[in-house]
DNA sequence: TCAATCCTTCAATAATCATTGAATATATAA
DNA sequence: TTATATATTCAATGATTATTGAAGGATTGA
């Protein structure tokens, strides 16, 4: 992940519509939901939650696939991955102790022990 | 953290700047890094800084500290974490496995074993 | 094929954000 | 007190983004 698609993918995330959307295919896994359920969960005009939905996809954040009719979408984990890591790339380098209360556990930032 | 302060620290973040200097803090730990520090890493213009600086401590991303003429500013590793945990709340909810690429060992999406 | 359902595309308008340079504020040193 | 270094504020301009409603595309069932 590079600057540019990081900023876009934070873009995308800076629009209520579509922080909603995102978290709900969080919770939602790879399952996903349709594009027809988002729009009754977040309350948009179908036009505009498509606009929105295109946006996250484009930003690889979500996936879509057909089912049917219906158009589901889902959270791309991959890409939320990237971007937290790209955001918390080298924390505290030198002194990780210090990122103890941001990641304990996590290998975002300081790595875990070798023996978890 | 609540959806609105959500999109205001995303939209903090989806500039090219505004990560720039982000990354930075997150890599400089708690010491931080002057403003003019900053400025001459990101290749800005002093009142530009100046306004993206001032977006990311409204948005509770970052800690300014005066110290001599100098303004020290910090990562907030607290908002970091708070953000990041409301994106991933409640991730793949019923299902953790799926997360696994996306968290393992984190306790963002899949909790950690009791005996971790 | 016809109608219904589900979703997307398009063009126009309204709203928000980034950049610039000049002026200002604060702290230190002579 | 005067000069210097460091950083912020302000107003104006240019650029980007969100919303709306109407029209169009894809899929299914009768």
């Amino acid at each position: 992940m590079d600057q540019k698609q990081a900023v876009t993918a934070f873009a995308a995330l800076a629009q209520s519509t579509r922080l909603n959307v995102v978290r709900l295919l969080v919770k939602a896994g790879q399952e996903g939901m349709a594009a027809g359920a988002l729009k009754d969960a977040v309350g948009a005009s179908s036009s505009n939650l498509s606009f929105h939905l295109k946006e996250l996809e484009h930003a690889g954040l979500i996936h879509s696939r057909r089912q049917s009719r219906s158009i589901i979408y889902s959270a791309s984990f991959d890409g939320l991955s990237e971007l937290i890591r790209f955001l918390t790339e080298d924390c505290c380098q030198g002194h990780p102790e210090v990122c103890g209360p941001f990641t304990t556990g996590s290998k975002f930032c300081c790595p875990e022990p070798e023996n978890a």
